[in-house]
DNA sequence: CGTTTGTCACAAACACTGTTCGTTACGTAC
DNA sequence: GTACGTAACGAACAGTGTTTGTGACAAACG
């Protein structure tokens, strides 16, 4: 033991434990929306919590644990919907936008998604809501199923999206435009013709088409069936 | 030096170098379709190689760098279509599914699209035959820009959900419905109503229902317009 | 009130990682 | 035959995730 300087040290404090998995996560959090995804490291955390990163393995299964309980924590925090035929469509946008939302604030987080699908029960209770209010559209089951599929492949993927663009939204359309302009002209005639269509929109209104055009396209096979 | 063992190093060998970035993303392919992405270490790539890992950064920028060098051989590998109007829908199917396939066989190359989007001139020439079937489908430019998009982002996330069930297809299949079995029906009467619906069909017969489902989308969307 | 018990945080250690850089050996050109 | 410049080597740096033995606290017991 070193007492240098300030012994600030769990034992000082005069109560109980402030080591438990909620704590682990809100500080990873933290770290998470203030320095982003690499800076999550254990050692990093524990050092916020003033301890050190083996303590955290008590309470959590590893950082990929971890990082899977600040999933959990993210996705618990989006409000649902109670299943309306009449509204079902705006309640399906409004549930994957404030999805989208969260996963944008928190950079890094949709990629978690990928490494292992969540199933936890917070990630359950939203595909829950999700299927009920496809159901409430009129879709038979399998197509809400592999509808539900879908659309969570689009709000992963606008959410990584959108995390490029954080920095500044239009700097990467520029540097894009700047790109499909230095191309050769012979050999990428469409890019070059289209380059204002593939930049076109932002984040938001993307996402809002590409919705639409999964919930139409389901509708329109669904009524030539 | 140590001339302990075997000696065996590059001087040894009769003629030029042999190093170069073709054949380090050659070592790091075989490596990543043998063990998977956390195996393509530096030091890993670099003791296929008979080398240090310090010299592979003469050739490329990183390990970042590395993984781009990676992704773009792999999209270089992929056969395009030349647009034609009268059966462009099988030739969609057949490029993306020729993308898919080529993300599944190299697990983890479809995140690294997340990280930083491809803009390398392969990764365009795709992007170029995909606007070009689809202008072809007879899609307006906004359309097909946008609709590019959206099918981009079924390719990866049906790629990397391949790559989790590439161990055994139907051992994730019969975890996730024991997984849903397990649920208190009265907290999640959907899925555990709907649970063979969920988990129904192959990734390849998801993945041809995800693209027909947003073809259908846009052209439904654009003939009502 | 003293002692024992058990829980839990601590910090060091292990085996890695990506990356940088000074040194050294090589093949080639002079 | 010698000098040169290119390029690989390997050590070193600053990190990483994870495991584990040690030690101190606080609560339960006699």
């Amino acid at each position: 033991m070193k007492p240098s300087g300030r012994p600030r040290s769990t034992r000082d404090r005069p109560a109980k434990a402030p080591l438990s998995e909620e704590a682990i996560v809100d500080a990873a959090l933290a770290i998470l929306t203030a320095e982003g995804l690499e800076a999550v490291s254990m050692r990093r955390v524990a050092a916020a919590l003033d301890t050190g990163a083996g303590s955290l393995y008590v309470y959590v299964d590893g950082r990929d644990g971890l990082l899977a309980a600040m999933f959990d924590r993210i996705i618990g925090a989006v409000e649902l919907e109670t299943p309306d035929p009449s509204r079902w469509r705006a309640q399906l946008h409004n549930l994957l936008e404030r999805v989208r939302a969260e996963l944008v604030t928190h950079p890094g987080m949709a990629a978690v998604t990928m490494v292992d699908p969540p199933q936890t029960e917070v990630a359950l209770r939203l595909l829950e809501n999700l299927l009920g209010i496809l159901l409430a559209g009129g879709l038979d089951a399998q197509d809400a199923a592999w509808a539900a599929d879908i659309l969570a492949a689009q709000v992963t993927y606008a959410a990584i999206e959108a995390e490029l663009r954080r920095t500044d939204p239009s700097a990467l359309a520029a540097e894009v435009t700047a790109n499909f302009a230095r191309l050769p002209a012979g050999e990428f005639p469409l890019i070059t013709a289209h380059a204002a269509q593939l930049v076109a929109g932002n984040a938001g209104e993307r996402f809002r088409f590409a919705i639409d055009v999964v919930i139409d396209g389901v509708l329109s096979r669904a009524s030539r069936r």
